[in-house]
DNA sequence: TCCTAACGTTAGAAATATATAACATTACGT
DNA sequence: ACGTAATGTTATATATTTCTAACGTTAGGA
């Protein structure tokens, strides 16, 4: 899975911390989540999604490949 | 958090078992996303989501009150 | 250079999604 | 009414996300 939220925060001018802090996790989530290492729950993808104005697809891209 | 996959799976004709084999889960974890008893994974809203050809955010629905 | 903010990363605990197996119930066709 | 498919539901196990705490690195300002 790849992901722009490391794109949107830098739009946004915010930090990791300040990203965990609005949405509710830790700023080790908002890390591992850039870096596509995990599968985040739909509850935090929408969150992020919301605090960006933007889609969940928009945000969030699966490859084929991913889905498996 | 509610769902549309009920509606989306009586649309397609579609048993709770067929889709679940088609996205690679059980059964069971349909019913309970129907139900909305929980928070899938990202991974798994898009299987289903795409499964549709629709949205995530057509297929799943958060109000505000689900995201805290 | 030193200090600090921001980010990377690791290891283990805690929480929750999903699997598994089993049984109950509902609905529908014959 | 019977048989069967579809769904509901429970309990326990497993997998994965997320938390927590800690430490390392990098970049920029004073």
């Amino acid at each position: 899975m790849k992901t722009k939220i490391k794109e949107y925060r830098a739009k946004n001018n915010m930090t990791q911390l300040e990203l965990a802090k609005e949405v509710g996790v830790r700023r080790e989530t908002i890390s591992f989540l850039e870096k596509g290492e995990y599968n985040p729950s739909l509850k935090l993808a929408t969150k992020i999604a919301r605090q960006f104005h933007v889609s969940i697809e928009e945000l969030f891209i699966f490859e084929d490949s991913d889905l498996d």
